[in-house]
RNA sequence: GACCCUAUCGUCUAGCCUGGUCCAGGACACUACCCUUUCAAGGUAGUAACACGGGUUCAAAUCCCGUUGGGGUCGCCA
């Protein structure tokens, strides 16, 4: 058995790529042969870099997906680029055109743009004027210089293709759906549709599972296929991740419902084993209503009973959920490490950076409280911001007016009480005393004077590990007016 | 528009093949309560779905037909 993950590299993995690596890998290591291969489509020259395909590349690895053959690794039918094939491609084509298969097409974008328009079909259907050229008439056309491209001959082609999808009844798919396609450019490139299936034809695949956008492409190399005398390998068709734009109107995930690229999410912090987690649940079940699973748990049952027919909807509050959940299962000291990396010199101020052992237990504490590593900087604010001015959540929590007046009392009490190796046990006895507040308000006020926010960890873990100073900065500079 | 795919809570889905155990189960989200002198987390409970219409059958979410809805594709992109 061999499948293959074909990227174009001309950005960075994206959610349903990435969707799509993780089932093919599954599926090939789910079974005991299975080699699963890594083949970069860079046929568009434009667009194609290799600095995406290295990102592609650090993404898969990322989400724990490691090829068997590929560009960098090499293999026994490589070479593994599209690019690096050229010759092969060009032979393919040589033979096609002897066998009149194939074509030139000498129209040019403006006249094909024309016919078009004028047509006045509803289809239209490429005139037979190159179709029936003879090889000396084409011959000469290429000799005066004229461009061209080839395109294979559809109405050599079966009338319709049936071809059984592992994940659907038969599909059949009448030829009259496409015109000859170009399969050749005029730059000697070869186009998406020939070199994919000339490549698995050539890379031995047994297998093509990809996503349901594919299925008319399917009917075109399977004229392809049809063309050589090929047998084509067995197709899976996934359905769709789907997003919902800002007036709620359905459509593929794309660039436009927000941010799908992999790294991107790796690293505002959402762990590996969570992405992976949740993106393995859409458009498929793990059995028994487990949840939580990881990809080698999921290999080890994979079967294609737990594929889903119908597209799934992109939910961003899940994958959180997700890693929320994998966040909390880590032990203390993992959390730290992973903490660190998120807690820099860049990211939060150098007395903080300097002191980030003493605060341990209170950086472990958000370990269940935020849903990306990344907010991590932004919530210890209240450790070591000096805070000019009242945050937002404590305005709303002072524009009551009983707590405000309870606030401004405890503020007083505090400015005096709070010194160098001050114990929080005793300070918060003699605010009470003086104040004679208690409960709630005492403690809230407590707080969001020290910390300028009305939540955080346990009060008493603040005030005796900020340093003091910190701490009647912060108080000095809220006052009545502001 | 043509062709193809698809249809269970707001979302991901179980159940459908092998009709009855389903006045439809789980999870996310949401709501309420408990816990907690903060926010969470945790615990408990709750709201919420078989697209519609015809068949077949003693019986249909499950089988058949049609309708409607949604999506995909229609490039010298992949």
């Amino acid at each position: 058995m061999r499948v293959r993950f074909a990227p174009s590299p001309t950005g960075d993995l994206h959610l349903g790529g990435a969707r799509t690596a993780l089932m093919n890998y599954a599926f090939t290591k789910a079974h005991s042969n299975g080699k699963f291969i890594l083949r970069i489509e860079d046929t568009d020259q434009e667009r194609s870099s290799r600095a995406s395909e290295e990102a592609i590349s650090k993404a898969l690895k990322a989400c724990g997906i490691l090829w068997d053959e590929g560009p960098d690794c090499g293999g026994a039918l490589g070479p593994y680029r599209q690019s690096e094939r050229l010759d092969i491609y060009k032979n393919h084509i040589d033979t096609l055109l002897e066998n009149r298969k194939a074509y030139r097409c000498f129209f040019t974008d403006d006249e094909l743009a024309q016919m078009k328009e004028t047509s006045g079909q509803k289809i239209f259907r490429l005139p037979d004027t190159y179709r029936s050229l003879t090889q000396d008439a084409a011959q000469n056309l290429v000799d005066q210089g004229k461009p061209y491209t080839i395109r294979l001959d559809v109405s050599q082609c079966a009338s319709e293709y049936t071809f059984k999808d592992m994940l659907k009844d038969s599909v059949v798919l009448p030829s009259l759906m496409v015109d000859d396609f170009v399969i050749y450019r005029s730059n000697g490139f070869p186009t998406y549709n020939f070199a994919a299936a000339v490549d698995d034809h050539l890379m031995e695949m047994t297998h093509v599972i990809r996503g349901e956008e594919h299925l008319s492409n399917t009917l075109r190399q399977l004229m392809v296929y049809d063309a050589f005398d090929w047998v084509p390998p067995t197709f899976l068709h996934m359905p769709l991740i789907m997003g919902r734009d800002a007036e709620g109107n359905p459509s593929k995930l794309s660039k436009r419902h927000g941010d799908v690229s992999v790294l991107t999410f790796l690293e505002k912090g959402v762990l590996p084993e969570a992405f992976t987690n949740y993106l393995l649940t859409l458009g498929y079940t793990y059995p028994n209503n487990v949840e939580m699973y990881s990809l080698d748990e999921l290999i080890s049952g994979f079967d294609l009973q737990y594929f889903s027919k119908s597209a799934a909807f992109w939910d961003i509050k899940k994958l959180y959920w997700y890693n929320t959940e994998y966040l909390k299962q880590m032990s203390d000291d993992d959390f730290f490490d992973l903490a660190k990396k998120y807690l820099t010199p860049e990211t939060v101020p150098e007395n903080f950076y300097n002191a980030l052992e003493t605060f341990k237990a209170c950086i472990v504490y958000y370990k269940a409280h935020i849903e990306l590593l990344s907010e991590l900087p932004e919530h210890l604010a209240l450790f070591f911001d000096p805070a000019q001015e009242l945050s937002n959540e404590s305005k709303t929590y002072l524009s009551d007016a009983e707590n405000a007046e309870a606030f401004w009392r405890v503020q007083d009490a505090l400015l005096e009480l709070i010194r160098p190796d001050c114990v929080f046990s005793e300070v918060l006895n003699q605010v009470k005393e003086k104040t004679g507040l208690k409960g709630k308000r005492l403690f809230m006020s407590i707080r969001v004077a020290l910390t300028n926010a009305s939540s955080g960890p346990e009060l008493s873990e603040i005030v005796d590990r900020v340093p003091t100073d910190w701490l009647l900065t912060r108080l000095r500079a809220f006052n009545r007016e502001s």
